[in-house]
DNA sequence: ACAAAAGTGTTACTTTTACACCCATGT
DNA sequence: ACATGGGTGTAAAAGTAACACTTTTGT
């Protein structure tokens, strides 16, 4: 037998799944899709659809994120740990996560979904697309406790199929990734101030850091940011300096995350 | 039409990849095999074969490592970005690297590939098995050189299909987790000296580090290295002490990585 | 005796941490 | 005037880099 006549293997169907997070009021967020057909009918879940024949993963990650969310993603890689230039500029960041594909994982038929991670600034309300129910941001703090189960705490549904270990990878991966490179800068508009990109740090590790040490950090740190002219008083308080990400995508040394 | 009917969508294949690493005379090695048939016919190409609709990812990661090695890896995990318990057990280390799904890149059909990472310590010649021509242990210098193609080298045909570029990936990624975690252990024997470890991050980054400064760091990170009893004299010198990998297998602070 | 690799001590330097203190705005 | 967040200075602590020096084997 030829390994590589089509009828002599099963069906596999390829998707993408998405774990599109963003910071709003000071708790990261990811985006999910109530779903309007069994199975989990009604369960929220991440977004997601069919690679199709023409496009490669990245594109079809891509193109679902615009469909669900109308965001425009910047310029994807293909695969691996990739980056995707400067972090911050016009669109999301997306990068390949990593690939599903237990037998189980879908009851209807052998499903391998290739998972994608998008890091968005906290931008207008999500816009449910195509046969979805409704879509709507929720913090990952209480979409993944609903999963593990706390005692004492009044029990939600976890997420359909294996999204929650999907998400909860994403998390791991976003969490993991601020400390070495410039990515948190995905999470904030073009232009931004040093203040505004320590509560991304705050919100995505949970912790609180010195905001003396912070400004020193950042701003010492060759290309990372550049200053963008103006000043802003949305936080309150003295005027902050706006900056816009600059060219360095890697942090070096890193941002230290404190311990628990 | 429902998004669920197979017959709907396009035949995907779905196989796995490795890239199997490991350290032989001071120099990171990537196993290759001779291709028999066409496409690529006679070129290298990295192992690894269809998934089998009874297993998962993993699982068919390491029943190829095992047809084509004789290797057996370390309780994989099932995707994300895993660690297999303490490295430097009796198997060897797999991890999920990443998916490759261009339309084009296989010229029979859609295939989309899961590449997997394998690290092993230096063992047993490789065993060509199935339908592979040969097996050999090739220095990924070579490799991913003759995919750059330097002025003035004799030009190296590149790996089959876009494996150059997945051997590239999986290089990095061993090169930069070795920063942070013990996994440079998993190319260790299950006893070791300070040494032959140092020799191991000396290889697979190609940098010369201090011996002195290497030895405090290791020996100095709690849970890392445990003494394992005896001492060796198989590197010439000063007997030196034998250590088993201890349970932790994240390094913090972490192993500088000198610049180039 | 000598070479080779293992391991310890010491010092200069860099980075992190903690916190005192001042700055510029809105109310 | 005062609260609020922005930003600088500084000194202690921790970690890194460089290298002199001792230890223990094989030849």
């Amino acid at each position: 037998m030829s390994p590589y006549d089509p009828s002599a293997h099963p069906p596999f169907a390829v998707t993408v799944d998405l774990v599109v997070l963003t910071v709003r009021q000071h708790a990261l967020c990811a985006l999910t899709i109530r779903r309007g057909e069994p199975p989990y009918q009604g369960r929220w879940a991440l977004p997601g659809g069919f690679v199709r024949p023409d496009e490669n993963l990245a594109e079809a990650a891509a193109r679902e994120l615009a469909e669900e969310t109308g965001l425009r993603a910047q310029q994807p890689v293909p695969a691996g740990p990739g980056a995707s230039g400067p972090y911050g500029g016009g669109g999301a960041h997306l990068e390949q996560l990593a690939t599903y594909g237990d037998p189980d994982r879908d009851p209807r038929m052998r499903v391998v979904s290739v998972a994608h991670l998008v890091l968005a600034p906290d931008l207008p309300a999500p816009r449910a697309g195509g046969d979805a129910r409704s879509a709507r941001w929720a913090p990952v703090d209480d979409l993944l406790q609903a999963e593990n189960g706390a005692p004492g705490e009044e029990q939600r549904a976890p997420l359909a199929f294996d999204h929650s270990r999907i998400l909860a990878d994403g998390v791991e991966r976003a969490r993991s990734k601020i400390e070495y490179s410039s990515l948190a800068t995905a999470f904030c508009p073009p232009e931004f101030t040093v203040g505004e990109l320590r509560r991304v740090y705050e919100a995505v590790w949970g912790v609180a850091l010195d905001p003396r040490n912070f400004h020193r950090k950042v701003t010492g740190t060759p290309g990372f940011l550049v200053p963008a002219g103006g000043t802003t008083t949305r936080q309150g308080g003295r005027p902050a300096q706006l900056f816009r990400a600059g060219g360095a995508t890697l942090l070096n040394p890193p941002m230290l995350r404190p311990e628990v």
